[in-house]
Formats: structure tokens, sequence, C-alpha cells
DNA sequence: CTAGAACCTGACATCGATGTGAGGGGCAAA
DNA sequence: TTTGCCCCTCACATCGATGTCAGGTTCTAG
């Protein structure tokens, strides 16, 4: 397919996809007249980044767990590993983080409640 | 405390504070001489803020949900409570969201862990 | 009193992801 | 072939939160 349907389908603009290239997150292959065509692999692909992005994660930090045209030797899984990691815990913190923090606009919403009964009884 | 102070002890940068400040999240006295001062209940309030912007709202939506100057009449607390709900149901989404991304970081670990048992028998 | 640290306002700079527009090809249907 | 839509590259614009610098005032320790 080419990049305007990968567009449609993944509701990534192809302005986007086009930076996604640009920083080695998303291969594709050209046509002899240079527009890009992609498969469904791809679809995946850029699903998984969002999915990425969505945590918080930088383009520069995707490209380095899970670059898009990784040959993985041994050292680079490794490095890979630690790093993956590493953002695993980040996000795990994270997650508890906004957890706390929904708890927190839970009590706001019961104050805030709380003051309308006031006011009724009041006015 | 004058702002360095409230900067200290809350790790964010005075030039934060004073955004805040513009951007009506966050009040303060001025002494004579016009300098901000502020006690205890702004400790406790940047740290409110700081825990909105990591749940992912704006400055903008912040001022909406808690004014820092708010005399908060029936209609307003109405509306404020809507949008507390709305915000806590995104939230919430984003948490799970959040969560699956996690596994599927759990996931990208477990292959790369298996990869690296084939590298080591192949190799 | 004075030096240095902390404060003030105002303005411009930065960053990452994306929008937008210009200028120009590619390709399919009429 | 022409019309219209999709694509290409390049480059500049945008946004929100923050950094940074300049030029000036205020506070505090010696």
């Amino acid at each position: 397919m080419r990049i305007g349907e990968l567009a449609a389908r993944t509701g990534v603009s192809v302005r986007s996809l086009r930076y996604y290239e640009e920083q080695e997150l998303l291969s594709s292959t050209r046509s002899a007249s240079g527009q890009r065509h992609y498969t469904e692999y791809h679809v995946e692909r850029v699903e998984f980044i969002q999915r990425m992005y969505a945590a918080g994660l930088s383009s520069r930090t995707i490209a380095e767990l899970l670059p898009c045209g990784d040959a993985p030797s041994e050292e680079n899984s490794d490095a890979a590993l630690e790093r993956m990691a590493q953002e695993r815990d980040r996000l795990s913190e994270h997650i508890v983080d906004l957890i706390r923090t929904r708890e927190a606009l839970d009590g706001l919403m019961d104050i805030n409640r709380e003051h309308r009964k006031t006011l009724r009884k009041a006015g």
C-alpha cells in the first residue's frame, strides 16, 4: 500500500510517517518513481511506535530499543535488553504515579461534591 | 518563603514557578518591594500541579479544574466536576494503555532473551 | 556601607512532534 | 491528453513548558 493508505489505516498523518522514516523508526520500499510502499507489517510497526510514544518514549529512544533495520548481534541485543528493562521500570513508576494521581482526582471530586452539598444547605 | 526556597523544596525551577503564576495556576502574595512570598500551602499546590502535568493535563486544563484564586459558585463547581470526571476517564484509559504497553515491552524482552539463547546455541 | 546573592520583568531561544505550503512529478479515469 | 488526486522533497511555522540572558532592584552578611 502507499503512504496515504497507511496513514488512513493507522490514524497517523502522512507527515508523521515520513518523519518516522527520517528518524529511522520505520522502513519502506520505494517504487521506481520514488513512492513509498508498505505492507501489513508496517501497520503493526506504526501501531507499535504509537504505543511507545504514548508511553513517553522519544523517537530517539524507540530507535535505540528497536531499530527498524536491525540485524541484531549479541552485543547490541545485550544493550537493548538493558535499555528495555530500564524503560520498563520507568514505565512502571509512571503507572503507579498516574494511579495516585487518579486517586487525587477522585479526592478532588469528593471535595467538590461535598462542597455543593454544603452550598445547597446554606443557599 | 521566597521563590528560591519554594523552587528548592519542590524541585521546580524558579522560571517555571513564575510561569505557573502567569498561567493562573499558582498564587503568591507580594512584599512591598514586589517579591513573591509563599507558604506551606503553596508547596502542596506546586506538587499538585506537577502531578497534573505528569497526568498529561495542560496548564490550561489545570486552571479550569482548580483555579488558584477560586471562590467557587454552584455553577462553576458543576462544570468543574464534569471536567474532572472527563479527565479522570481519560486518565483511566491512559493507564490501561500504559499497562498494555508494559506488557508489550515484556514481550519484546522475552523475544530478545529467546533470540540470545538461539545465538548462543548457534555461535 | 558594600559585596554578593537572590529577586524582578521582559524578551528571545530551545526542543520534539507535527502542520503547512511551495514547486514539481506520477498515475488513473474520462 | 487532460483533469484530478496522490505522491515527492525542502523548508518554514507552531505549540507548551522551560532555559537563558539582560538590565535593574532588593535583601542580607560582613
